[in-house]
DNA sequence: ACAAAACAACAAAAACAATCGAAATAGAAC
DNA sequence: GTTCTATTTCGATTGTTTTTGTTGTTTTGT
């Protein structure tokens, strides 16, 4: 038996559900999390108070007015469980002198607090992920931040500054989280400026090259391309991947590590 | 049987549960820790006070909040109310379409905070102080952060990187905070990375220099220079300010500015 | 019109804040 | 070392607030 969620939790799970279906029923949600109905009902209500979602009769609807892309926070909740593993297996590959890159995003957010966690002294990190600065505090560890205009949605360093630090950088191997990972269509992203980051720090790195992804993103295609799969080097995944894309992806060179929780 | 643990250690356990999990709840950690649940809800509380988590019905949340400081803090609290009035009075001397370069210190955020707070459109940040990621959130302004190495005592980016990034810029006014201003000595910082990065902040600004400092600060003199005082063109400090300092001060051409509390 | 859903008001349960006192800890004086 | 006080930490009790569920009524959609 599972302890009873808290107000909060509850809370996130109905955005999820709402996020992933674009639509839940009061009553579902009623079963499903073991709580009665009105209580349900008060749920959506602050949940639409905060514009997550619209009620309609008998559930409610996610909102997306303004929301091509989910906030950072947000972003942090989901697959978090998954993302934690993924970060613990991605920050195993790394060795004492590496000099390291890594973008932006949740995945290789959770990266970073391994690689900290780690306590792996003689690495240096170079990021645009400005989530690094809380994870490394009172470690000892190196940490350096390329410029850049900073984007409130990634939490992270872009543009034509961002792009001109990364010129001046060489490093021996590289963390890309991406948005989607597909055979054909290669690493996507859907905002522009961030897929050029990423597409830089691959360029940038002689060593290997690691995509960070929970299963939700592999055979996904965004707008923008970062770069095709065969400059990938390894893909850490959580066990919740379709093996069916083991083949083709392995045939281009990349290797697999799945993260199990 | 394990021993009682004290109360710092519990504190840390509940921080990187907090961490990993993203969510904590009261009854849980009451049964994990072995303690009184009053006793746990204190320890989320003292570690809401802390800014590490945000403390909900039943259990409390990580913070996804930007940490801004470790003993920054200890510097932040003294002379916190000048600090403040200060910020103030220096963001008022912003106008549209201005592009400020700013350096690091608890004086110079709060001029961050009060930019944010004045709700100026039209206005470029360019900084080397990581506490403006915090004010910033939630506001359109465009900022921008030079890139470098982090360093934590400061909470800014120092070193070769960031010298580079600034050598690219020009900005039409600069906020500068100091740890010490004399008309002989001009500008001091005990940090020789923190003197650099100001000094090349004023050198890359054609328009007002303007240097923030509470009246403790002046006519002290730290290890290093960043520049004479000739350089600058208003300090803004507080009433506390000794009179015994402004004609020499005048003389060389700073104007001066006191921000009552 | 009818069934399902939403609402309103009330009652029960859980979580909370506040205060107090007991136990452990630390430091000072002897 | 001991003894004492002062401080901190912890848990129990009280009353209060928040949350939750039930009842009965109104509203909604077909």
């Amino acid at each position: 038996m599972s302890s009873p969620l808290i107000p909060v939790e509850r809370h996130r799970l109905i955005e999820e559900l709402a996020r992933s279906q674009g639509i839940v029923q009061v009553a579902d949600l009623s079963k499903r999390l073991n709580v009665s109905e009105i209580t349900v009902r008060r749920d959506l209500e602050s949940l639409e108070q905060e514009g997550v979602l619209e009620r309609t009769h008998g559930g409610a609807i996610y909102s997306q007015r303004m929301r091509a892309e989910p906030h950072y926070t947000d972003k942090d909740r989901i697959h978090r469980q998954e993302k934690q593993a993924i970060g613990q297996a991605a920050a195993a590959l790394v060795e004492e002198g590496d000099t390291i890159l890594i973008n932006s995003g949740s995945t290789t957010c959770q990266v970073i607090r391994h690689l900290q966690l780690s306590r792996q002294r003689d690495i240096t990190i170079i990021t645009s992920n400005v989530c690094a600065l809380a994870e490394i505090q009172g470690s000892d560890q190196e940490l350096i931040l390329i410029g850049g205009t900073f984007r409130q949605p990634s939490n992270s360093l872009v543009g034509p500054l961002a792009i001109m630090t990364l010129q001046q950088i060489n490093a021996n191997k590289a963390f890309i989280g991406v948005d989607g990972i597909s055979a054909r269509y290669g690493l996507t992203t859907p905002i522009l400026q961030e897929a050029e980051i990423a597409r830089l720090m691959i360029e940038r790195t002689h060593g290997p090259v690691i995509v960070v992804a929970d299963h939700s993103k592999v055979g996904v295609v965004a707008d923008f391309v970062t770069a095709p799969v065969d400059k990938v080097d390894v893909l850490v995944t959580d066990d919740g991947f379709d093996e069916g894309y083991r083949a083709e992806l392995e045939e281009l060179g990349v290797e697999i590590v799945i993260a199990t929780t």
